[in-house]
DNA sequence: ACCTGAACACCGTTCAAGT
DNA sequence: ACCTGAACACCGTTCAAGT
C-alpha cells in the first residue's frame, strides 16, 4: 500500500519512476509478457519493490498507459467535432491501432480488459468503445453507413487489426481495416 | 529420433498415441500453451519421453492437426468446384475459423507459421493461403469482387477473426467477417 | 531402441526481516 | 513507510543412466 498517505517518501517516488521508465523500455523491446524480475533489476530495486508499487502486471501496464490514454481520448473528442463523419471514424480506428502498437501483446490485454471489470484497463476499453459508438452514430446520421455496426464492432476491428500488425505486418493490418471499412461505409466518390 | 527405423517398437507406438490423445484433451481444455509436463504425466510417461517423440510444442501441435488439416484442404478443394464463387469464398473463411477454434491460441500459432519456414505448420499455412488465392481468382472472374484482395489478405482475415472468437466471442468474430466480406464482395441481391 | 527422472536455468509471487 | 531477498511453487529442456 504505497498510496495510503498523501506524500510518498522521496525514495519511493524515485523507485516508482525508475520502474515505470524501465518497464516502458522493456515492454517496448520485449512485449507485455517480458520478465518483471528483469524490469526490477534494471531499475535497481528488488522484485518485492516492484510488487509493492504495482500489485500485478496489468497495474504496471495501466500506469504506463495512463498518459497515452488521455492523449488518445482527447483525439477522440476532437474527431467527434470534425465535419467528415466517415473520415473521422476511419481516423479513430487508425489512432487506436497506432496506440495498441506501443507494446507487442497489448492488443490481447485490451481485448481482455473490455469484458473484465477487475482489469486496470477496463475503464479505458469502455471509453474506447463509447467513442466508437458516438462516431458510428454521427456517421449514421450523415448517411455514411452501408450497414449497421456498434462501438463493440469497431473495438473488435481495431484490436484485431492491432493483433495482425503484431503477428504479420502493419501493411497487412492496414489492408484488413480497408476491407472492413469498405464494408461499413458508403463509397465516398 | 524415433522415426529412423521402419517399425517403431510397440511400446513407443502406444506412448506416442497416448501422448497425442492427452495433448488433444489438454490443449482443448487449456489452450496451446498448456503445460507439457502435465500432458506427459496424464499420458503416464516421463517428460523426456514426450520430448523424444515431439522435439517441441509446435511438432506436437502439428501432429495433432494433421488429420484435421487433410479434412480442411479437402473442403477447400470441394469449394473450388462449387458454382457460387462468392459463397464458396465465404464458406472457406468460415471453415478455417472453425478449424482454428480447436484450441485457444491456435490462431497465433498459425499466424506465426505462415512466415516461419521452420515451423511445422508452415506448409499448412501456405496451403491455406493458396486456396484463398484460388478462390479469390474465381470470384474475380465471376465479377463478384468490389476490390482487389489476395490469399494473404484472406489468411489475415481468417486468423484475425479466429483470434477475436478466442478473446471476445464467436458472435463478434462473425460480425467482423461480415464487415470484411461486405467490403470485398459485390452485393448479391 | 526407447524410457526415466534428476539436473539446470529460468519464471511469478509472497512475506518475514530489516532500515 | 518502504525495501530486501530468501522461499515457494511452478515452468521448459537436456541428457546420463538405465532396461
Amino acid at each position: 500500500m504505497t498510496e495510503s498517505g498523501r506524500r510518498p517518501r522521496a525514495d519511493a517516488r524515485r523507485n516508482r519512476e525508475r520502474l515505470l521508465a524501465e518497464a516502458d523500455a522493456v515492454f517496448r523491446a520485449q512485449g507485455t509478457n517480458a520478465s518483471l524480475e528483469g524490469i526490477a533489476r534494471r531499475a535497481g530495486v528488488a522484485i518485492g519493490t516492484l510488487y509493492a508499487h504495482f500489485p500485478n502486471r496489468r497495474a504496471l501496464l495501466g500506469a504506463l498507459l495512463h498518459q497515452r490514454n488521455d492523449a488518445l481520448f482527447a483525439r477522440g473528442a476532437d474527431l467527434l467535432d470534425e465535419p467528415g463523419a466517415a473520415a473521422a471514424l476511419t481516423a479513430w480506428v487508425h489512432a487506436v491501432i497506432a496506440h495498441a502498437a506501443a507494446y507487442q501483446g497489448l492488443a490481447a490485454v485490451l481485448a481482455e480488459g473490455v469484458d473484465d471489470e477487475a482489469s486496470e484497463l477496463h475503464q479505458a476499453c469502455v471509453e474506447m468503445t463509447d467513442i466508437g459508438d458516438r462516431l458510428i452514430a454521427r456517421a449514421r446520421e450523415a448517411g455514411a453507413l452501408r450497414r449497421e455496426a456498434t462501438g463493440a464492432d469497431i473495438f473488435a476491428l481495431m484490436n484485431a487489426a492491432a493483433w495482425v500488425a503484431e503477428q504479420m505486418s502493419a501493411d497487412q493490418a492496414g489492408r484488413l481495416v480497408e476491407l472492413a471499412m469498405a464494408g461499413l461505409l458508403v463509397p465516398s466518390s
